[in-house]
DNA sequence: CCGCAATATCTAGCTTCCTCATCATGAGGA
DNA sequence: TCCTCATGATGAGGAAGCTAGATATTGCGG
């Protein structure tokens, strides 16, 4: 597993290092924005909304954000109850509803993007745009990799001697 | 906020990026190791006792994990009575409890690295060791920048009447 | 026109993981 | 000894994810 090499163990690392940057990096944009009562799930879905276009489906959105229908309608209840998103029916599918942002989401979501700047700002000071460059090209590349749904399911030979209870 | 060069618009993205990838890399890891009733915040904790070497107390593994104590006294509780994880009294506080892993645990953890060691095999696969160096040596360096509590909580001030309701 | 599968959303119920507030006990200094 | 802080446990509760099943709509085949 570690080789030894600065490499084989920096790679050992990173599933890691990427969790906790992710982790860190959420809790702290959280805290600049937890005073709007805006959560993670939140202020995701706002934004996704946002850039998407506002005219998306749930679905669309649920595809977009990776999770499950049932998981996206409780955070648009509570986006709707706040009076940040509208819900309209679509206009060639009864069945769909189109999602849209309303007037007082706004200026909300210029202060999450705001803040969001701020935040990257200072976690990406002093970093050189060529190296920036550089690992955003590879997580470009991940993230496409980790986009199609599973490679294939290895066999899982079991020898050693553990069971499952 | 997006000004139209490539640079600016892919580091916007930076953010919703790590935060997927790890998202997902942590996603299929857990898909291979479910089957052991195993859940990220376990795997983690064994991974983290077994790394730490063995005789850490309930807050040092805490501070470690980024959670709170409370929420660790749980993952404890579940690992304890699964035979996997031991509380024994510290030598020389009897408050504190050190934390060791159980020979059951052993053959478990090889596994869950095992599987670690081919999810990110998977994802990695085809990329270039130079341009994985350098993505690893600013994600280092971002995790450090995130390491230190927060640099300076802004003023805020409020010009585009927003209220917090 | 009618039946039927597929689709979009919602409801209900469950799990995991986290938090805060509070408590019992032990440690350590005045 | 007494007071304060530290460590871990417990209770209550919230956020966010999932699956399964219900409901309404669409669109196709007969």
């Amino acid at each position: 597993m570690r080789d030894g090499s600065p490499l084989a163990h920096t790679q050992w690392r990173l599933g890691i290092l990427i969790a906790q940057i992710a982790r860190r990096w959420r809790a702290r944009l959280d805290q600049r924005i937890a005073e709007y009562g805006l959560t993670e799930a939140r202020w995701l879905c706002l934004l996704t909304i946002s850039r998407g276009g506002e005219g998306m489906t749930q679905k669309d959105l649920a595809a977009r954000l990776l999770i499950e229908g049932p998981t996206l309608v409780r955070t648009l209840d509570w986006l709707e109850a706040e009076g940040l998103v509208l819900r309209r029916e679509a206009p060639h599918d009864r069945r769909a509803k189109t999602l849209h942002l309303s007037a007082k989401a706004r200026p909300l979501i210029q202060r999450i993007e705001t803040a969001a700047t701020g935040v990257r700002a200072e976690i990406l000071a002093g970093i050189p745009d060529a190296d920036l460059a550089a690992c955003l090209s590879v997580l470009e590349r991940v993230a496409t990799g980790l986009a199609v749904p599973a490679p294939a399911p290895p066999p899982e030979e079991a020898s050693d001697g553990y069971r499952p209870a």
